[in-house]
DNA sequence: TGAATAGTGTCTGTTAGACATTATAAT
DNA sequence: ATTATAATGTCTAACAGACACTATTCA
């Protein structure tokens, strides 16, 4: 095959090799916080740390296949929408050869979450501590969640405590106009419920009745006429999620 | 070296090679309008056609180091803000073997674009035409510059013409709550110089006095005291870009 | 009836668009 | 003076935050 003028230059071979990864951030709620699935290490490098899930990118699967496939093989998990994160490419990543990694982000429902929580064999749903640096982020701390044998925040592998960070800033960023807010919440949900998460994501209080007006008209809202079950006070209307067109 | 646990599964070589690019978008001006800088393809694949200026990734060097590498030898510049826009990664985007491409993304001030297109050998500056398609975004077509023997929108190699629709659309994102509007500008420059990139990025007509109020709000602008010459009518104020703390 | 939270009405300050008006340089 | 554009003032509508108020269910 003819190698053209652009490309001759850079013959990949004599440079060495180099090795392609998808890591994926499965975010989720854990008690009303933002929490992540993480996998335990049990072997260096980065034992006794915790990593996302990923995995190489084969040869004949695009970037969105293997990470679909990371989610199925590492989570049990499929039919989520991923969207790709950031790329990943310090020398230093990864201390056994070059690796280069494409992040992906998956937000999963409440029951999604916990399922896969106890099916993902060894998998983790960590609390990620999120503190209001505002724009910037700053690093996040990940907690182990209640009744683990963990103590103190978990050490992460490699650079996944930035990855992570990273995929926080970004939930962040596309709460306010975007229908990322619902995707963490269950098919029926209270305007409380999808405040707190707001909160839980920002990191700040909102305020409520401008928070309702804005949902309420923005017209992403279906009222369910039933109502939450099991309150000792007024129960609150449930609403679905509905796409807008 | 001891092989663990999460990555023992998925040792790359059985799956073949695979081999990562970058590709640099590299936006300027062209009277007014968005444009980029684009090389000509002389040999297949996509001979005839149009390509951004990329090249493979080191195994030594970081993903923003081959960018920076990138951006200096095939176009000649150097020190300029590159951010990283997406990665491509499409079984077919390249018909001789499976790349996978990470995309960068800079704004030339308006001397630097011009310049790199007398000194970047085969450089085209070619004006982008952005159809408004909301935030959707679109498809672009990319025209000839004035003077050019080609003839009706250019044809893009690969899938660049997909590349550079996503970085106008990032472009037209940040535009309004970042500094991204002056990066493409001289360091001197008037309020309409400045509303006439953003409604170029943009697509539309904005406001005079509300643009020029949230632009001077924002405490981003500097007067000079100087003002335009040349001019046949009242000459507009020079001001100047301030970075803020 | 009290407690607790759901849900609403109203006031106010901020901001953007529309439009008219004034300012200033060249001819 | 005329002309063309710069730059500003003012009115109004939309919207968010603050806060008080009403509504509804269970214990």
């Amino acid at each position: 095959m003819h190698e053209d003028a652009f490309l001759a230059a850079y013959d990949p071979t004599p440079y060495g090799r180099l090795a392609l990864t998808v890591d994926a951030v499965l975010l989720g709620l854990l008690e009303g916080r933002p929490a992540a699935l993480l996998l335990k290490r049990d072997e260096p490098p980065g034992a006794g740390c915790w990593a996302l899930p990923g995995g190489f990118v084969r040869v004949d699967e695009t970037l969105d296949a293997a990470a679909e496939r990371v989610l199925r093989e590492k989570a049990g998990l499929a039919g989520l929408h991923m969207e790709q994160l950031y790329t990943f490419g310090a020398l230093d990543r990864d201390p056994r050869m070059r690796i280069v990694s494409v992040a992906y982000l998956a937000l999963l429902p409440e029951h999604v979450f916990a399922a896969a929580a106890r099916n993902g064999a060894g998998l983790l749903p960590a609390p990620i501590d999120v503190p209001w640096a505002g724009e910037a982020g700053g690093p996040v701390a990940v907690l182990p969640p209640a009744g683990s044998a963990e103590s103190g925040p978990l050490r992460l592998a490699f650079d996944h405590a930035d990855i992570l960070a990273l995929a926080m800033l970004r939930l962040r960023g596309k709460l306010d106009y975007s229908e990322v807010g619902f995707a963490l919440l269950p098919e029926r949900f209270t305007l409380r419920q999808l405040q707190d998460v707001h909160e839980a994501i920002l990191g700040t209080a909102l305020n409520k009745p401008a928070f309702r007006r804005r949902m309420l008209d923005r017209g992403w809202l279906e009222p369910t006429g039933e109502r939450e079950a099991g309150t000792s006070f007024r129960p609150p209307e449930l609403y679905r999620f509905r796409k807008p067109r």
